[in-house]
DNA sequence: CTTCAATAAATGTATATACATTAATCCAAT
DNA sequence: ATTGGATTAATGTATATACATTTATTGAAG
């Protein structure tokens, strides 16, 4: 009985594909529950240190918040209304587009990058520790994921 | 460049557990985008798609809420309000455990064995079309997130 | 120039989730 | 028998998410 099973108290799948998808989605919840712990205590969810990463990789550029939400690992949040709450804790700011009046311009504000450093540490050796996988392994994970979305 | 960092237009990852995280997370909104949209037209969320999973996997015995809440992929959500949205479906039904009256016994109606039936065609017709990868390689991913949780 | 479809972001609204608290019941120790 | 801590489920409450609608703006076609 693989692990999955005994986590789950599962008899059997009738598929590995079956089983597959419902392993994809019992680690991923254990990832985000210690992902989650970290963030805690700064009033920070997982997707918000994510658009926080998203807008530090633009070397100072800043994001509208269509290319953010295009970005964002879970397609279907309010992009528009996370960035409300990094505002609202100074973590990011929105200045008007003068190209195109309709957008809104997004960048990291230098409290974002400085609590992003800070969390950046912290999550890597989180990350380490969390995986039980050598780093072959996570390279072989990370092509057998790429591979699964096709 | 993997296709992990073209998805979400990242240029490059610090560290291969740090890429998998996100992998991982990014894959996990990928199948539940598809699963989500089949049970859509019957007002099912993926986690109650997996409750009626876990009650039928019973044999016909109830189980408590503490049994259903333990075996649920999404360890933070709430049981009990899951079960009143399954059970106002007459999917579900709750009864008085005579043995310990702090306890229920949650079991699936007929009408939920037939949804089940039923939805379970299509859920593993659909976990073998979006998951791009041969048996092998789901038995190898299978193995690797087993190992992962440790 | 005016009109109108397309686009970008924000907002409305319903539901789901996370987490704390409460209410009922059980059971062990006195 | 009674008390008090432990357990079980339900509920309260705030926030997050999913999805539709609205508002403002653009740019192309007439």
């Amino acid at each position: 009985m693989g692990s999955i099973e005994l986590a789950i108290q599962q008899a059997e799948f009738k598929d590995v594909y079956t089983k597959g998808v419902v392993n994809l989605l019992y680690t991923h919840s254990y990832m985000v529950g210690y992902q989650s712990s970290l963030f805690k205590p700064y009033e920070l969810s997982p997707e918000q240190y994510n658009v926080l990463r998203i807008l530090r990789g633009q070397q100072g550029q800043p994001a509208t918040v269509a290319a953010i939400q295009e970005r964002m690992l879970n397609k279907m949040s309010n992009a528009s209304r996370l960035i409300d709450k990094l505002q609202a804790k100074d973590l990011v700011k929105r200045d008007a587009c003068p190209a195109n009046r309709r957008q809104v311009d997004v960048a990291i504000t230098e409290k974002g990058v400085q609590l992003l450093e800070l969390l950046e540490k912290q999550v890597t050796k989180l990350n380490r520790t969390a995986m039980h996988l050598t780093e072959e392994e996570v390279v072989q994970l990370n092509v057998l994921l790429d591979k699964l979305r096709g």
